[in-house]
RNA sequence: GGUGGGUUGGCCGAGAGGCGAGGCAACGGACUGCAAAUCCGUGUACACGGGUUCAAAUCCCGUACCCACCUCCA
């Protein structure tokens, strides 16, 4: 059983065959760094994250790049507006994105390349295209140079869209209007304007001036990948204008460029694509406040990356409440299991997880997979087999993992060492001492006690399990021993 | 106008011709002093109208509604 991808282009699943044996070269458009990131954003960054990690496990090298663009319309309008170094902004938004990815589990790339460092090769790029006859630099003293579409009869061929049939680019004033020999030709340079800050702008033999958006990911991904690579990932929207362009241009050098496209659904909030305004309680962190990371990545994985997600506190809520009984299957099963290491290779993946994941990361059926043996294993459990039950359960942990779904990899996990031992340590003592004394008013038959006691514990947010061999405790919200406020 | 996707039970969310994915919630049962947790059981779900077929949520035709993209977008 091999490994298969839903390809945009040409919209159908494949076989995935690497250009080099046991080798994957992924290239996946991050974000843009102008704002704070929200659930929406981090979407795409999870499901490229969970096929990384699938091909890693399966045994390939994995050279992950994701970029970020660090200067652009956007970024050079909202610093204006806040009065503020446009590179401050990018800056700022960068290292929030970067906390947010972490907080959900998600691996750095091999490679963070942003565009301003990638100047020289986008130059040297554009330089290429111009010599080769599908590119030029504006008539005028502008500084722009274009895209040729006209030059390159097979552009829109991974849209699946004739160049006639396009609504003209909308954004373009009628000066660019004249300087272009096609509305639809793209800027791969954009000359300076005195409205823009000088430090926005970079030396070229077209002038001063700065990156067309399409440009950077074309000779970044050219630069840590190769002239040809395996598989370019990113959300739906960018398929056009953005991964066309890129392509576009690519093939245009003379490049293979991407053998296989991924594109990622939205998130949504009330149907509609989140917007600015809806963003702001959907920031990471805001949400991170209701659930704790790793439950807002299995909400995430628990969908199919290429499905619509109407995002819902409701519906989140409902997969934290599933995640925990995973957990709490691992945590029962686990217990004074010698073995507790979750993800070691040579532990078999639950049943039927491998073969959903091949069949183009199906993680709702490997999720289901997962359900399925946390239901045999709790069976186990209750029939006394505790290896049988700690087999299964060391299969579930390591299944997570594929998925990035291993809650002590999460920063501030309970257990992930420091304070947070000690902390335990010393609940353990006093919550014992409690059910001690539970205990015996059980043994004599005074439930009123007994009762008073354990309501006593659950007020604190401590989970009373009475098991054949005595009580067992657990907190009613697994939560992350970070100090607090 | 062009391109792509969607509509599944109370809710979330898979599947792509033939035994009811899975989860959450609910209800019944087992277990328990009572709970909690866990297990077992309970649902005649596929937008609408036609058609093809022994068999359709799945294929075909049509209709309605929703969403995305068409040069700022995850």
């Amino acid at each position: 059983m091999a490994l298969r991808l839903y390809d945009t282009a040409t919209r159908e699943v494949r076989d995935f065959v690497p250009l080099h044996r046991g080798e994957a070269g992924i290239y996946v458009c991050g974000l843009t760094v102008q704002s704070e990131p929200h659930v929406g954003h981090v979407r795409s960054a999870v499901n490229f994250d969970v096929l990384r990690r699938w091909l890693e496990h399966q045994g390939y090298r994995v050279t992950f790049i994701r970029n970020v663009t660090d200067i652009d319309d956007k970024i050079l309008a909202k610093s204006a507006e806040q009065g503020r170094p446009w590179f401050n902004l990018a800056y700022d938004m960068h290292r929030a994105l970067t906390s947010a990815l972490a907080s959900i589990n998600v691996l750095p790339p091999t490679y963070e390349p942003g565009a301003t460092g990638h100047v020289p090769e986008m130059i040297e790029m554009i330089a290429s295209l111009i010599e080769r006859g599908h590119a030029y630099p504006a008539p005028d003293d502008s500084g722009d140079v274009y895209f040729d579409v006209r030059s390159w009869p097979s552009y829109g061929e991974l849209t699946r869209q004739g160049l006639d049939d396009m609504e003209p680019a909308g954004d373009v004033d009628a000066d660019q209007v004249a300087r272009k020999r096609d509305p639809r030709d793209f800027a791969l340079w954009k000359g300076w304007k005195p409205s823009e800050p000088a430090t926005a702008a970079w030396p070229s033999p077209w002038g001063r001036g700065r990156p067309g958006w399409h440009i950077e990911c074309s000779a970044m991904a050219g630069k840590y990948l190769g002239s040809a690579f395996d598989i370019h990932g990113g959300g739906v929207d960018l398929r056009f204008p953005h991964h066309e362009n890129e392509q576009a241009q690519s093939r245009a050098a003379g490049h293979g460029f991407a053998s296989y496209w991924l594109h990622n659904a939205w998130i949504t909030t009330a149907g509609e694509k989140m917007s600015k305004s809806l963003g702001n309680s959907l920031a990471v962190p805001k949400v991170l406040e209701r659930v704790r990371g790793v439950e807002l990545r299995f909400y995430m994985a628990s969908a199919h990356y290429r499905s619509h997600v109407e995002f819902s506190f409701e519906a989140l809520e409902e997969a934290a409440a599933g995640f925990r009984r995973i957990e709490g299957f691992l945590d029962r099963a686990l217990t004074g299991a010698s073995d507790h290491a979750a993800g070691s290779d040579d532990v078999e993946l639950v049943a039927g997880f491998a073969v959903a994941m091949d069949d183009d990361l199906a993680t709702p059926a490997a999720v289901a997979a997962i359900y399925d043996a946390v239901r045999e294993g709790n069976r186990l459990l209750a029939d006394g087999d505790r290896a049988g039950a700690a087999a299964l359960a060391r299969s579930v942990a390591a299944s997570l993992a594929v998925l990035g779904l291993d809650a002590a990899q999460f920063p501030g996990a309970a257990g992930a060492g420091g304070d947070g031992d000690a902390l335990s340590a010393a609940v353990d003592v006093l919550v014992r001492g409690v059910l001690e004394e539970r205990t015996a008013a059980r043994a004599e038959k005074d439930f009123a006690r007994a009762d008073a006691l354990r309501d006593r514990l659950q007020a604190a947010g401590i989970e009373i399990d009475d098991t054949p061999q005595g009580p067992q405790w657990s907190l009613s919200t697994p939560t992350r021993i970070d100090g607090g406020p």
